[in-house]
DNA sequence: CGTTCACTGAGCATGTTGCCCAGTGAATAC
DNA sequence: GTATTCACTGGGCAACATGCTCAGTGAACG
């Protein structure tokens, strides 16, 4: 069922294409790109070869475009997606942080050393931060949230247990429309 | 550069692992499993017979590892991982949005066809919900807000934009974690 | 004490990859 | 207008990883 991706140094493919950039760092993608992404979301463990045979392009056109898709950014990587409720911690959090002044390093540190603290950002409004958490249980989320504002520097932590997720991390839609707006705006 | 994973039914391989399975459908993760998912998480293009070199094991115990993992729901796929800033959507913002009692199916279905909204939960606390989104700019980020919010039912909105992301998404260290654990207890 | 199970190490056919090459049409540059 | 660049095609070849199978081993389990 794994199958695989030999290990293999990898060079860019003889062909490099005509890079579309825009301003920023951003770049564009055609249509092309986007079934690309499209069909590695829905069915990772395909081929390139395979690919190309669903897509109608040759082999080294797929190659080049994914080539270019992981120098350019836009694909990060092929990590693997764990599920933290199957790894025994079914329970996830967001809490907002609100920090001393002048304690932000700290805090940032502090909250790396947490296995639990999945995420971490700094954010305009009414907190300083937000985190996502996870825990074995609610009654295991309060071990948590103490080991978390077990430091100097968080003034006020307040925490929002997740119930249900109706819409889980999702990439594709995004990814279609700026396929899209490249194919209107050029 | 981009090498594969050959599209393969896949059976079960030969080898059924004695699976430790605890209650709520958690599951049991040894060392092994842990460097696992590791060693993938740092090199997912890595092959099964690279990995089982790395790891000194048999092939056969990584691809039956892997296959339990997989079917286990501890990994849940290998999706592409795609940077929404890259696309052109460098700022990311969380909103909490207050809904109307029983505008709930409604709201969630909404939610689910702006592309911008790249998650959603249902929260407990202040608000009702959670949403992640992403937008062009911070002035893009109203239009995003403005079709967000364009349903009954959402009776208010409160964004909060990301600044910095000191720990990006991450799940190693609950991986490892759950590893030690396991070692610990059974 | 026999069975079950995870794991090893080996083998083989199949399929994919990495890399290369010549040729085409279209957009770009001179 | 003409030459060049570039994305893409379709073909080819050697090296390699995979999928699957098998026999054997030690440890845990009933």
């Amino acid at each position: 069922m794994l199958s695989e991706r030999p290990a293999s140094a990898g060079f860019l493919y003889r062909m490099t294409i005509r890079t579309t950039t825009l301003e920023g760092g951003t770049v564009a993608i055609d249509h092309l790109d986007g079934r690309i992404i499209a069909l590695l979301a829905r069915e990772p463990r395909i081929g390139v070869l395979e690919m190309s045979r669903r897509l109608g392009v040759a082999r080294g056109t797929v190659q080049a475009r994914l080539d270019r898709l992981q120098s350019n950014g836009v694909i990060r990587g092929f990590g693997p997606e764990v599920d933290p409720a199957a790894l025994g911690y079914p329970v996830t959090a967001f809490a907002t942080l609100q920090i001393r002044q002048g304690q932000g390093p700290d805090v940032r540190a502090h909250m790396a050393t947490v296995p639990e603290v999945l995420e971490l950002h700094t954010t305009t409004g009414t907190g300083d931060m937000l985190c996502r958490l996870v825990a074995r249980s609610n009654a295991d989320l309060q071990r948590v949230i103490d080991r978390v504002v077990a430091i100097e520097g968080i003034v006020r932590a307040s925490t929002a247990i997740v119930m249900e997720n109706p819409v889980p991390l999702r990439i594709i839609p995004l990814v279609e429309q700026a396929a899209e707006d490249r194919e209107r705006n050029g």
